[in-house]
This record gives C-alpha cells, structure tokens and sequence, in this order.
DNA sequence: TATGAATGAGGTTTCATTCAT
DNA sequence: GATGAATGAAACCTCATTCAT
C-alpha cells in the first residue's frame, strides 16, 4: 500500500509560503525558496501542489477557511448584543494581531496575478456575523438607525484592521488599556 | 543637438508601472511590459532608471511627496479646529479613491524585497497634520483627553482606508450623505 | 535520489569554454555558447557557476593548478642543472604547445574586466622553479654571476613563448632538431 | 564647402580606444565608452567610423604602420653588422616599452572575432629588416650558420618582448646597463 | 558635422517545472 | 513518495547602431 500524502508535510509547506510572504511579500515566493524553508526538495513540493498557482490558491482558502472557525468558534446567537460585539470585537483583533502573515497574505492576494473571482466573492463571508449582530441592534433599537450597516462595518473593521496594524509593525504597542478604550469607543460611535 | 532626455517619459513609465500594478500588483511589473505599456523601448527604460529597483524605489518617493503635497496643499494652520478637521477627513478620502493604484503599489512596496528601512521611516510623514490638529483640539478641551493621540489617529485613518477601499473595489458606493455621516461620526468620536 | 551534481559536466563545461576562446578569444565566450558546446542547457550552467565572471575565474585558476602540475610533475631538486634544465625547458615548450587554447585563454585574462588582483599575483608561481634552478647554477659557479636572476629567466621564457607561438600560429614547425638547438643555445646563455 | 572629417578627432577616438584596452583588454571595448573617454558623442564615432569592427581593424592598421616608420625610420643598410643589430634592438626595446597599450592591443586583436586572414599576413612584415640583418650576418660569417634564421628571429624577438613585457608589467624595473647586458647577450648567442 | 536619446537584437540570469534516479 | 539536477521559457539588462534635432 503507497504511503499516504503527508499532512505534516503540507503545513510545513504552508508554514514556509506564510514566512517568506510575510518577510518579502508575494514577490519573494519562489517554488525553491518555499520547498528549502519547508524543509524539502523543490520536486516534493509539486507532488502536493500541481503548480504555484494551486498552492497559493490552496493556502489562501486554506488561511480564510481557519480564521473563520477561529473567530467565530464560540460565537453564538443566544449572547446578548453587548456581549457579542465584544465577543466579535477582541475575536477579531486577537486573530490580527496573532496571525500577522496571513493578514499579509491575503492583502496582497488579493492584488495579484493569483485572485480568482470566485474568491473575492468568498471575502464577504468573514463579515457575515458582524452584518448580523448589527442588524440585530438597530431592530432592538439599542444602534443607531440612521447609519447604513455596511458604513457602521467599515467603522468596526477599519478601525480593528489599522490598530493591529500599527501593533504589528511596531509602531505603537496595544496595551489592554488601549484596547478597552477602542472597544467603548467603537460600541459608543453606533449607539442610538 | 541631440532630442533632449524626457521628462514626459519618466511619467509615461511612472504612469505605465502604476497601470500594471493596479491590475495585477507588484508581481505584475515586467520591465518589458512598462516599456510597451509606456510606448518606448524596453531599452530606453534603461536610459531613465539603472534598473527595475530602482524604478520601483523611485515611483514610490515620487507618488509618497505629490501625495502629500496633494493632502496638505492648502491647509493651514490657521483654520478652525472642525475647519481643518474637515479638510483633512475630505482631503484623505478623495486622495484614495482618485489614486486607488497608488493605494496599491504602497502597500505592497511595504512588503517586498524592494523595501529599504530608511523609506519606511517616510511614512510616519503624511500622518503629522493629523497628529497635531489632534493635538490641538485636546488642548483646546474640545477632543477627549482620555484618549491617546495614536488611538485618535487609528480610529480617524482607520475608517477612512477602509471606507475607500470598499468604495475602490466596488463593494459599495460611497454616497456624498454617507460620506457626510462617516464624517460627522468620526468627528463625535472625538469630542469630549 | 536524485541526479547527481557531475564533475564530468564541470569538465565539459570548462572545454567548451576553452574551445571558445581558441576560436574567437574572451570575447567570443558567451554563455549560451559555452551551454551549447558543453551539451547541456544554459540554466546548468548556473548550477555549477553563479555567473560568467565565476566561471571564467575558475577556469583560469583551473588551468594555472594543472599546468603547474603538469609542468613539475617529475622535477626534483635532486637532478643535476644539466637535467633540470633539460626538464624544464622541455616541459615548459611541450606544455604550451599541447595547450595553446590555455595559453590564450590565460593571456587574454589578464587583460580582461576579469582579472582581480589576487589572482595576478599568483602569475610568479610557474617561474619559482626556473628562478631557483639558476640561482642553484649560480652558486655553483657553473652559471653567470654577472647576469641578474630575473634577466636570466625573461631570456629563458622568452626564446620559450615566442617559440611555441610561432610553432602554435602554424608560422613554422619546431622540429626535435630545431628544438635541441634552441635549448642548447639556451643552455650556453647561461653559462659562465 | 563641408568642413573636412577631423583628424584631430580621428587621433582621439584611436587614443581612447586604446586607453580602454590598456586598462581592460578587446574586451572593455565599449563604443560609448570610447566616445566618452574621445570627448565626443557616441554618434560621432559613427561619422568617422563604419562601424566598431572598422574602428578597431583601422586602429590595428595604424599602429602597425607608424610602429614600423618608427621602428626603421633611420635604419640603413650601409650600417655595420653590429651597429644594424644594436639599432634593431634597441628601437624595438624602446618601441615596445614606450607604447605599451599597442603592444596590448596587437596581441588581443590576434584572437579575436575581428582579425582577417590578410591582415595576419602583414604580421611578417615588421620582421623583415631583422631577417635580412641576419642572413646578411652570416653570409659575412660572422653569425652561426646552424641555426636558422627562424630560430635566431624567434630567440632575439622572444627575448625582447619578454623583457619589455616584465618592465611594463611593473615587475622589474629595466636599468641601463640591464638592457646592455641583454643586448650583449643576444649578440653573443648570434656569434659563430 | 555633431549630439545623445532611442532602439531592439542579443546576451545574461532566474525560476517554475520536469525527470532520472 | 522524495530528491535535486536539469531544462528552457521568460525575465532582466546591455550595447552597437540609428535617428531626430
């Protein structure tokens, strides 16, 4: 019986795209620089992926696919609004912050001789919870009404997206102070 | 006399090199590419710039300075504290979506092999004016002193990246009143 | 495992090189040239040689190795100056006329962009033996006093290289006769 | 009426040439860096020349002339034995050490993509004068008559270059009285 | 005639992919 | 499955030559 692909194998494969990614951009990735960072022959690389294309479409779903189940992981309806935002909130900034090259990753896939339609499409899903929890608000009357919703997720996300990234590049360090002021404020800017 | 070195030229590259980025990324630029998407020959790019390096290195200096100067050209000191803040919220956002490939090719340049330290350095430039108008709506006791000046800034820019890159990409269209209420949101956030 | 790295390919490669420069001189060495001459694909060669100037480097240290080697294979300190003398001489023409494309190769090298300082210093290699088999004959009282070392060898190597040149550009053919005549000659130049 | 093609300018473009090879061999051969070096513009060069092949054959040719006007200018052959041999000698000593660079050029132009057959041919002529001092030498009996003129031309020419080569090279410094003892030397090997 | 920017063929080098082991 | 040398298309870059001024 032929020994079966190794699954080990593919995350070094991963693990080694995500570092050079996350050390020269997209413009770093060169099959033979991925295969010696995984530890590899440059030959086994194409046993687990058909070409470069396939592997960086592959670790891009990949990539979003785990983001997904992470944030969301023990989000659940039932929470009460405050508490959801906040769960969604901290979720989201934890996953930034502890996961900097995918971030990377997917920014410049996205602007890339790589991006399928098919996958831009898939970006709305991250933002699907957050839709929902903001719907959720305005009908309780608890968020402001006058605000449309996709404007109020711009507000959530850009702000979450720009304070990771001044954390991790260095600029400044997001003490738990820092983030709880962030987080009221954010809560404050969509009460009715 | 010979026909005179160009400087028409070096804004048909520029503006060539901006063009294949904002289709396909930094991946997307080919020397050769630029040179037909510019009209000349791939040689002559040689005439004008040592090498692709240094076309790169020298575009992003390029769009970083007519950016600013774009930003901040009539913005004065004296203005209003909401007169300012509002030249400077409407200023950056109509910077972004007139200038989506530029958006592009900086935040890839900041992860590339092409990066040098010292012009990461250039980048805390463009965010000086905001700081201080901060600065000075706290001492005036009009903004919130509760909040760190660099949580302001990245609750400010935050929103306006984000805001235009949905507007950029086609995901929403930012109307003149959605416009309005981002900016009068923004500007609550930081009263006292 | 995989194919390994072939010091026969190396081989190949530097004679292609060599036959290059017989037939046209440094200029006339091009990499795809040399690719084809050795039989094999131009991106092989930068498997054995990070690039021209590296390759070219190498052969020239190559040949200097073995034609040292070649040229005192047999030589001992032991023989008497008539037999050392004999020795070397005869090594010295045969070894340029049975290596002309390295003779070229070698002169054209050392005025070429190529030639770094280090390696013209190890040009006084191949004349220590000569320099001290006269200094030996001088000792002896069997050699001039009157002439200077370094004379003695530019009239030794001289009358040898302009030999083998006219003998190698096919200007006249170097009979055993006309050889033992030039090296007796040679031999009562010395003499005291 | 046109001005006439410029000597003057002819005359630089030849010293420039020359100055490349000297410093970098056929090689560094560059036409724009001719012109530069000629204080002209690359054009220009193509006024006065065909093409580079044309520049270097012409540079070739010339030096070959004004090296044998120089060379025999006032030999005559009423001179003595000796006297002719001592003229000989030391015009080509001092022709080979007094233009360095031609001596350089000459030698590379040989092997290289541009000599033409004809053009090897003329090689003969700067020895001519040497053959027929020669032969007139042992008519008189006073030169071997065992040797062949060959030999005896290779032995006097080989010796000549090597010396003016080692003192050009900088490797020894060619004194006076040096250059009188390898001048003895060679008139004595001749002697019958 | 003189200029030097412009050209593009051709040289150098890289790198995704294949293939012999 | 695994290896890494080998391949060659395609990228980068140079430079002899042309040409508009």
């Amino acid at each position: 019986m032929a020994r079966i692909k190794d699954t080990t194998k593919v995350d070094a494969i991963f693990n080694a795209t995500l570092k050079l990614v996350r050390e020269e951009g997209l413009v770093g990735i060169k099959m033979s620089k991925v295969a010696k960072a995984a530890g590899i022959a440059t030959g086994t690389l194409y046993i687990y992926f058909k070409n470069k294309e396939e592997l960086i479409d592959n670790l891009y779903l990949k990539l979003k696919r785990e983001s997904s189940e992470r944030l969301f992981k023990d989000y659940s309806e039932s929470m009460t609004l405050r508490q959801g935002f906040e769960y969604i909130w901290r979720g989201y900034f934890n996953e930034m912050i502890s996961h900097p090259a995918e971030v990377i990753f997917i920014e410049q896939y996205y602007r890339s001789p790589f991006v399928k339609e098919e996958m831009l499409a898939e970006r709305q899903a991250l933002v699907v919870p957050v839709v929902s929890l903001l719907r959720k608000g305005k009908k309780e009357g608890i968020f402001r009404n006058d605000l449309s919703t996709n404007l109020m997720v711009v507000m959530l996300i850009g702000v979450l997206k720009e304070l990771s990234r001044w954390h991790n590049s260095g600029r400044i360090k997001v003490s738990e102070e820092m983030k709880e002021k962030a987080l009221v404020s954010a809560w404050r800017g969509l009460l009715a």
